[in-house]
DNA sequence: CCTCAATGGTTAGGGTCCTAACCAATACCC
DNA sequence: GGGTATTGGTTAGGACCCTAACCATTGAGG
């Protein structure tokens, strides 16, 4: 995360671009820019899942799941890959949401080592619910003037 | 954070859309990616620092006690307003960075509560160094082609 | 003055994410 | 077939960030 508030002015960047040659001023600005428009972002999507019961990753889940044509569910391993994020973090995830009702996972027939996890009708409820606040906060901050460039 | 490798569909945000008035699909697309491409920004930025015994706010913190013209240190709630983050994290940063004799903190002469954190030498030469390979890094990112979009 | 609110800072406890190391089952290959 | 690598998953431990609650000092008002 990152909330820096008074980005380095032009002036700063330019001095440093001045120095290294391949580094553009302004591109780097932009870079800053989008780090502290998507933390910010971020910070706020946190604030309404966790309101909810629910987590940037924890809804992910349910939404790669849900997304899924194949009724019979997604892997563990498969779910770490879509949503880029690590192995322990499904299992702890998978875990909490099982625990809440919201998936179901059970031993794959084909692969002993292997669950498949799914959606519950609760699961699928607790994701309709959240989805048009999700879209709607997105879209209203989206909507919000930037702040002001220094 | 935020990885989803496959974002949404045009298709599936306009089917939201349509359903929620106010909601439209070409700007969450735009969010999305914004989320996305700063997360994996965020993600090579962790690891720069890391492997040079930093963290994105242990940085940040000596870039604003840097540009500070005033020489003698910033207290640490105002790096927690610079920075936007929370003063326990402000206190345990401080606290390593002290530690690892890049920081100075000393009580302030005018407020028995206060004390002024300032960059030591070494804090300075820390800095300098990591300045250019951050913006490299940065430069090199956002010179990258964006991920193609599905 | 003397009380009480506000400010500077820390501690305690919890959430989320990571890597490294580890089982168990499957797949490959001679 | 039997050994070895690979794959699916979990556990252990640590980094970073947060809120709530807590001291200590300062400031403001009667």
């Amino acid at each position: 995360m990152f909330f820096l508030k008074e980005l380095p002015t032009r002036r700063m960047l330019e001095t440093y671009a001045a120095r290294y040659p391949g580094m553009e001023a302004g591109t780097v600005g932009d870079a800053l820019r989008l780090l502290r428009r998507a933390s910010l972002l971020l910070r706020e999507l946190d604030a309404y899942f966790s309101a909810h019961g629910l987590s940037q990753s924890r809804f992910l889940v349910l939404v790669v799941i849900d997304r899924e044509p194949e009724a019979t569910g997604l892997l563990a391993s498969v779910i770490a890959d879509r949503l880029d994020i690590s192995r322990p973090v499904v299992t702890e995830t998978v875990k909490a949401l099982t625990q809440a009702g919201l998936l179901t996972s059970v031993p794959d027939p084909d692969d002993g080592r292997a669950r498949r996890i799914a959606l519950t009708t609760r699961g699928q409820a607790v994701l309709a619910d959240r989805l048009p606040g999700y879209f709607a906060l997105i879209a209203e901050f989206m909507g919000r003037a930037d702040e002001p460039t220094a």
